[in-house]
DNA sequence: TTAAATAGGACTAAAATAGTCCACAATGAA
DNA sequence: TTCATTGTGGACTATTTTAGTCCTATTTAA
């Protein structure tokens, strides 16, 4: 299904209501009363935001989390990033060294394009996009003959 | 990570060993020899391709697969798709349906436009671009700072 | 008739993911 | 100072997904 994790899905959502109200602190129970996402799930996810810079922190009474910059500046790449780490589709195309495939290797060096591409793509969308209304249909098809052009 | 399945990256190596002889039948028995992917596994994925009409079968002895169409026509999209379904992101993305999240989901309908340009990266590359030499450099280094433009 | 193949599906094993919990550290307020 | 609140780090378990194997049936050339 080439899906993302359920952990990154729910980041966004997350990252979504942070959004709506920048100005305020958000402790990791009240973000998990508004979104009802688990409040151990939520702490997970805004701990791995925060070490990657999405979002920051304060600790103590009275602490909670913030968006690190503005929607515009967090990109989906960001987000995947940081809660499930490199965007590559393959392990070859994350590192060269483990690779013992017979013969079929070497020829998957254009792995590489693909996966830059997929990269722009997520780059190309940020939090602030995500928050605006939909602009897309409800049900996204995908046309069956596009996949024997 | 955002990974394929090792099968489909199996697919791939199995498709361009098929692809530099399209003029023979190529048993399963065979192409294990000549991938080092055991058989079973290249039975179970040849059995899939089929299904995906990404290639076609002979049964009986004597039989073996054929690649349904040149190697120019078959994309990474079909492939993607014949081993793991339909390309989409998301759950929610896929189908609306089973949607009950409590404030956060019809926030996420840009989701559509995300998969919308990930289908189309994966749709423009083909098997004939894989089998080519790489374009690209060895290592790929995605770089950190584009991460929080 | 037999041997060589694919087809379909059941099954097990292994790995990844999700989800929870605990002990600890920081901080504001009583 | 002390306590309640809140994040930190990591361990741990449960669940789900993926990978891998195997068995039986079907097809077909010789």
């Amino acid at each position: 299904m080439l899906k993302l994790s359920k952990l990154t899905d729910y980041a966004t959502v997350i990252l979504s209501y942070m959004a709506k109200d920048q100005t305020n602190m958000h402790a990791a129970q009240e973000v998990s009363d508004e979104t009802g996402i688990t409040q151990p799930t939520v702490s997970k996810i805004l701990k791995l935001l925060v070490r990657a810079k999405v979002v920051t922190s304060v600790r103590g009474a009275k602490g909670g989390y913030l968006l690190a910059r503005s929607p515009e500046k967090i990109t989906v790449a960001a987000v995947i990033n940081a809660l499930e780490g490199p965007i590559a589709l393959t392990e070859c195309s994350a590192s060269h060294k483990n690779c013992d495939q017979a013969s079929g290797c070497d020829i998957q060096g254009n792995w590489g394009l693909i996966n830059q591409k997929i990269f722009n793509a997520l780059e190309s969308v940020t939090l602030a996009d995500m928050i605006m209304p939909a602009k897309q249909p409800e049900e996204i098809f995908i046309p069956v003959s596009s996949l024997y052009r």
